[in-house]
DNA sequence: GGGGAGCCTG
DNA sequence: CAGGCTCCCC
């Protein structure tokens, strides 16, 4: 896979810390709205509006006609569209690993019915819709009606202005009253947003010629006019806001129905306060940023993406800045941060429209922005300015890595439709992802540390054999991805094995993570990249001293790194720890 | 011969 | 990821 894209010249990789400002400054594009279609036509717009007193009307009319504005349309979406695209890609995506969960399970019978968000899921989180539909009609009427006496206000000179008012009023909202709404502070549309709203979408996106109504309805209206227009328009916006507010106030103060619902259907309104921004392959609800500045009932922690880390962890320089002598409140942060973290966002289906799109589109880096600052290839590699101390081995300290306990009360969870699996029901999922994150402590457990460390789970043969098997799997991928980046390295030049470090916004970095951590929702613990820094490098020195010629010359490098299996946290042993950390 | 590990395949 | 197979070690 992927066999060209990743040769760039060496020279370039050492700028791939650099990637991220620079991409930084590509995503965050001058607004369209604000650069303007022709920057000589009423330049003076923005700032005349500034100067308008009505201005901040503007705002806060903007901002409740969003919040409008997005109930509507999440309300007007069928059924089956309340699962954003991400969400249904991912069940797509994953749809093989269900089957052959089934599969698997028609041995080892599992409760999998409760894990799919199905109909029943939605039908309580719907009940309150036609309530709120009905207030958002009473609320459209209004506003109709309303919009209509301004309307009549201003007739004689919108007409005179618009001579192609031969449009035809073709919905609720005709072109020519929606001009006239531009015009009007306190108008529910979506200026600002891109994408299609229901019968609002293709009009929206000439809304900046609609400004120049703007500056010029004051000019042509008559005294008295003007003063009704602005006794209309104040009765207006407070009734609107009334109304908006009341809508919200119910929607919002309705957790489990309402609000989840359309936090799961807005990615923009993740309840558990998360204000990253969607990942472009999940953003099919990109044009509701708006939410976002509603109010957040969490304080979890962003998730971050694996190369932000890069820059914001105070250890992430190389291993000597940050021995593993003394990671303790590293590791203990990093799985109170996971714990935190396991908010209602699916672990399994959020993460997967980014898998699929990383696999089934390598090179697509724009799939892949999540990782941006692992974009350059291959990245693997690193210049001198972070060489790893291997010469003193790092041996003695991999088997320091600590044991964190937490208290088990530590570890409740909000409850979710996830049944706690009872001991007789053998691997479920959850087994499977907590094995992949034992991974990055062990590559050779035995069956007795697997029987320790999985307490739920009742060992028989089978069960014994599936899971020495899973991870047999993972050392394959593992040793694959080594392989194929060392070969990589040497056709890039690369003659200093030590070069070879993987670090947190590498690709090989970011290919392992994907397999082993999908969702990212475990943070890679750093005896992990240097149990992967090594193998590189064992797999560069055998690979370029033409040691592959021997059909067995992976062996000796199996043989190393099998002596390298860390401790595993203690956390990892208790039973409860995978439904907490993958419940959802 | 049994069991574990790796390789290949689907 | 699982099944089947081979190889190797005890």
């Amino acid at each position: 896979m992927d066999p060209n894209s990743g040769l760039l010249p060496p020279l370039s990789r050492a700028c791939s810390h650099l990637a991220q400002p620079c991409m930084e400054g590509e995503r965050s594009p001058v607004p369209r709205e604000k650069a303007g279609g022709s920057p000589f036509a009423w330049s003076p717009v923005p700032s005349s509006s500034f100067a308008d007193p009505d201005w901040f009307w503007d705002e806060n009319i903007q901002a409740k006609r969003a919040r409008v504005e997005t109930i509507v349309q999440g309300m007007c979406l069928s059924p089956n569209t309340l699962l954003p695209d991400g969400a249904r890609a991912g069940e797509a995506a994953c749809c093989p690993e269900r089957a052959r969960e089934r599969k698997r399970k028609q041995s080892l019978p599992v409760q999998q019915g409760p894990l799919k968000p199905g109909p029943a899921g939605n039908h309580d989180s719907r009940k309150g819709g036609p309530r709120v539909r009905e207030q958002l009609h009473q609320l459209k009427q209004q506003l109709r009606h309303l919009q209509k006496h301004i309307l009549q206000a201003a007739e004689p000179r919108d007409a005179a202005q618009d001579p192609g008012g031969s449009e035809t009023d073709k919905g609720p909202l005709s072109v020519k009253q929606r001009k006239g709404y531009g015009s009007r502070p306190w108008v529910v549309g979506s200026d600002h947003y891109q994408g299609s709203h229901g019968d609002l979408s293709g009009e929206e996106k000439h809304r900046a010629s609609d400004v120049e109504y703007e500056s010029e309805e004051p000019r042509f209206l008559p005294c008295g006019a003007r003063a009704l227009l602005e006794i209309l328009r104040k009765e207006l916006t407070e009734a609107v806001s009334q109304a908006v507010d009341s809508v919200l106030q119910k929607v919002l103060l309705d957790p489990p129905g309402h609000l989840t619902q359309l936090g799961r259907s807005f990615q923009g309104l993740v309840p558990e306060g998360r204000s990253e921004p969607s990942p472009p392959e999940r953003g099919a609800c990109k044009d509701l940023f708006p939410l976002a500045t509603l109010p957040r009932r969490s304080l979890d922690p962003p998730r971050y993406p694996v190369s932000l880390r890069m820059f914001s962890r105070p250890c992430q320089g190389p291993p000597a800045n940050c021995p593993l002598t003394t990671p303790s409140q590293v590791q203990e942060n990093q799985i109170l941060r996971q714990l935190l973290g396991c908010g209602p966002s699916s672990h399994w289906s959020s993460s997967l429209p980014q898998d699929s799109s990383f696999q089934s589109h390598p090179s697509s880096e724009s799939a892949l922005r999540p990782w941006g600052a692992a974009r350059l290839r291959p990245s693997v590699l690193r210049q001198q300015q972070y060489p790893l101390p291997f010469a003193s081995p790092p041996l003695e300290r991999l088997a320091l890595l600590p044991s964190v306990k937490l208290e088990q009360g530590g570890l409740q969870a909000a409850p979710d439709v996830l049944p706690l699996p009872s001991v007789h029901e053998g691997l479920n999922p959850g087994h499977l992802k907590k094995a992949k994150l034992m991974f990055f402590f062990t590559r050779y457990p035995s069956s007795n540390l697997l029987k320790a460390y999985f307490p739920d789970v009742q060992f028989n043969r089978c069960i014994t054999s599936q899971m020495i098997k899973w991870f047999s799997n993972f050392r394959e991928f593992y040793y694959i991805q080594m392989e194929k980046f060392a070969r990589q390295a040497i056709s890039d030049g690369v003659t200093n094995p030590k070069m070879l470090v993987v670090l947190r916004n590498s690709e090989l970095y970011r290919t392992l993570n994907m397999h082993y951590n999908k969702g990212n929702d475990f943070e890679v613990p750093d005896c992990f990249l240097e149990i992967a820094s090594l193998t590189l490098q064992e797999f560069f020195r055998a690979v370029s001293t033409g040691k592959d010629s021997d059909p067995s010359w992976k062996k000796p490098i199996y043989k190393i790194i099998s002596k390298l299996d860390s401790d595993i946290p203690e956390i990892f042993k208790s039973s409860n720890y995978p439904q907490e950390l993958f419940r959802n």
